[in-house]
DNA sequence: ATCTAGTTTATAATTATTCTAAAGTGAAAA
DNA sequence: TTTTCACTTTAGAATAATTATAAACTAGAT
């Protein structure tokens, strides 16, 4: 990912480009594979690889403005820590609870075939399926 | 639910049946419908109904211990709180972030067609399904 | 009725997250 | 470029959910 499509998705989140934004922004989103993380681990992670100490409260707020602005999804794991996934498009997930792992599946390789009737005056925002593993 | 039944219940999770015991576990279990909570929910409803006073700990220790016995199932729900479900058979759920509230979906009512290739040396645990509401 | 291991309870501790307010900084305007 | 100021960062305090602690209490075996 450019620089710039960096610089894109801070103003998109209505985020000033500062060096702390920056490095959270490319250490999330300048990679192949899409990235799972709770804010403990992405806060680990980046202090082990530049060594800079980015305060807690600045992950919290940036990632926050991230997923407000649909750069980020939350995935929904059971237990205490909040998931974060670059993966934005509609998908679904495999949980490993021996691992505490989260590995993405393709809205493709899931189809349902018959849905439950909505309750009254309400809509499907998004179906969500989780299949968690055991060895 | 009769009497016996209630102390089936706390025997088989391993509970002697205590007067705090019996009396979250008659409010849980005697219902014909499936029954949604938060563990303060619980509490306020506990002290409402009956004006004692169990304390928090008793209630977490209590619930939890239905949770490991199987008598509770946890449902993952965005946000803080950790809600509980009287109904363990497998059953998927809406979820109305308007009012906060579970919907019990019965599993007969959703067909998966088409499910994805586990990873290496993984089996599926169980296959959950949420489906989010909006107005 | 007595005794003991298991319980309850109030309170402290812990953990994840949010708030606060003082010091620092990006970038628009001069 | 330099100034300026609203926006940021940060350390630490505050909050909220949950778990741990340890002293007082009790179910149920003896």
């Amino acid at each position: 990912m450019k620089k710039i499509d960096i610089l894109k998705k801070l103003r998109s989140s209505g985020l000033r480009p500062t060096k702390q934004r920056v490095e959270i922004a490319k250490f999330l989103f300048e990679r192949e594979k899409t990235f799972h993380f709770t804010v403990e681990s992405l806060n680990k992670l980046l202090s082990k690889k530049s060594g800079s100490k980015i305060a807690l409260a600045t992950i919290y707020n940036t990632v926050h403005a991230f997923k407000t602005a649909g750069h980020l999804s939350e995935v929904e794991v059971r237990g205490n820590k909040t998931y974060f996934d670059t993966n934005v498009s509609n998908h679904h997930h495999f949980y490993d609870s021996e691992t505490s792992e989260l590995i993405d599946i393709d809205a493709n390789d899931i189809i349902i075939q018959k849905l439950p009737k909505v309750p009254n005056g309400k809509k499907i925002k998004n179906v969500e399926v989780f299949i968690n593993l055991k060895n």
